[in-house]
RNA sequence: CGGGGAUUGGCGCAGUUGGCUAGCGCGCCGCGUUUGGGACGCGGAGGCCGGAGGUUCGAGUCCUCUAUCCCCGACCA
């Protein structure tokens, strides 16, 4: 991407309508565009981080034999009356309209019901199952209070992964294998150390849901982790009892703020019998389906995301997710200017994704928002350390500049 | 939904006990000088002060209502 032909432009001032971390860098770097209170637009370079992310969880979902599909937004009363869930007193977070007829819709806040009545067409016997779909979807949910920039959004983009099992053994099964799946995916985007599995409520159908929090002051929950063991317990569920069940001890548990970034649900059979969504089992006999569903909240972890990676000088992007990879500044004469033309047409050949900022400012400028939009990695070319053909390069978490030629520099940032 | 704070060019702000043509910085446009950490000079454009109603000779400023935004709390299968 040329700089030049970018829509948008940063920004010195900090919005006074923002106080999260997140949503002042998103904003200044120009990722994201407020719409309202808790609806951000993705612009060019948070679009960019997005679809990053949501490569990875999309390579691990498949990994996992899920299929992707997209269902839709609006939603029909009807789904939602068999499960008692379209009532305002039972969800209170619904946005809701009318057809021109008067008949009811609803905006997805969540797709589970919809998502078993499609599984009841499409699902008829046991040669069907296991099987398991998931889609990356706007979600909408009507908060009395939205908060904290993208981390507590209105509308906000979700990966939700739905299993149909067999039995509770099956279901397990794959749950399990989705647990592991999760902590890829974290450990992919950069934030494995910080992300912990935690035991959380399991409402109404099991004793507890897995949450995936990942620690940081801005983050809703408390949890108390252990760091050694790679686990924690959610403070709702935080109790001696519980404690030992899980086989933790009391005093290694350390009590951190946390933002909820992935949650996954066990609903055994209970959706499938309140539905009627059964299978005609190998015995001939009619079973209910057995349903989990798996949740990450991807636009959510771009603020977690920025929350936790930034310094003085802006977002510091870790390099699986970052917009681009590579940020090249060209300085000085037009032997320098051509030398980077080159330089960006080489990379973007190889496939490598880059920042051109061929934009006719001063040099310090261009540092300042290489900074502030965190990109990995920062090559300058100038007439200076240009001549004998070597490019200076410097890492966004480092201070020390390096010199590279063409070839060590395609080392360094292509993809493998 | 309770409490607190805010709303003045694209962004950040100032605006005195109500007073004359509403200012400043950033950004934007033009010209020139600059060019390794957000340069400088000169000249410009851009605002019915969130909205509605009221008080007054006169309202950005006072009153009422309302909308929106932020924060704390409650809420968050």
């Amino acid at each position: 991407m040329r700089l030049s032909g970018n829509i948008t432009k940063t920004i010195k001032t900090i919005p006074s309508d923002e106080q999260a971390t997140n949503a002042k860098l998103l904003i200044r770097a120009g990722f994201i565009h407020k719409e309202m209170a808790g609806v951000y637009s993705y612009l060019p370079l948070g679009l960019k981080v997005i679809e990053n992310i949501k490569q990875i969880v999309r390579e691990e979902m498949n990994a996992l034999g899920a299929s992707e599909l997209l269902m839709s937004s609006l939603q029909a009363k009807d789904t939602w009356t068999s499960t008692k869930r379209w009532d305002d007193s039972v969800v209170d977070i619904w946005f809701k309209s009318q057809l021109k007829n008067g008949t009811e819709v609803g905006f997805a806040w969540s797709h589970e019901e919809p998502l078993m009545l499609m599984a009841q067409k499409l699902v008829q016997s046991y040669r069907d199952l296991p099987i398991s779909v998931y889609q990356f979807q706007n979600k909408f949910r009507n908060e009395i209070r939205s908060k904290s920039g993208v981390m507590r959004g209105r509308e906000f983009i979700m990966k939700d992964m739905y299993a149909f099992s067999r039995s509770q053994e099956e279901l397990d099964r794959f749950y399990a294998e989705a647990q592991k799946a999760y902590l890829k995916v974290f450990e992919r985007i950069g934030i494995g150390d910080y992300t912990f599995m935690t035991f959380a409520s399991g409402g109404a159908f099991t004793q507890f849901s897995h949450e995936f929090q990942t620690v940081t002051d801005t983050g809703e929950d408390t949890i108390y982790i252990d760091r050694k063991k790679r686990l924690a317990v959610n403070e709702e569920v935080f109790n001696d009892e519980v404690i030992s069940q899980l086989g933790l001890a009391k005093d290694e548990l350390e009590k951190v703020k946390a933002a909820e970034v992935g949650n996954i649900f066990n609903f055994g059979s209970v959706k499938g019998e309140q539905m009627g969504v059964y299978y005609a089992a190998e015995d001939g006999e009619r079973r209910p389906i057995f349903l989990s569903s798996y949740g990450i909240g991807i636009s959510r972890l771009m603020g977690v995301i920025a929350e936790h990676f930034n310094d003085e000088h802006g977002l510091v992007w870790p390099l699986p997710i970052a917009p681009v990879k590579v940020y090249i500044i060209a300085i000085g004469s037009r032997a320098s200017l051509n030398a980077a033309d080159e330089l960006y047409n080489v990379l973007t050949e190889q496939g490598v994704a880059v920042i051109y900022d061929d934009r006719d400012v001063r040099p310090g400028e261009k540092f300042a928002d290489a900074d502030l939009m965190g990109i990995p990695w920062r090559v300058v070319v100038s007439d200076k350390p240009h001549k004998d053909g070597r490019y200076e390069v410097k890492a966004r978490t480092e201070t020390t500049l390096k010199h590279m030629n063409k070839k060590e520099l395609l080392g360094l940032v292509k993809p493998e």
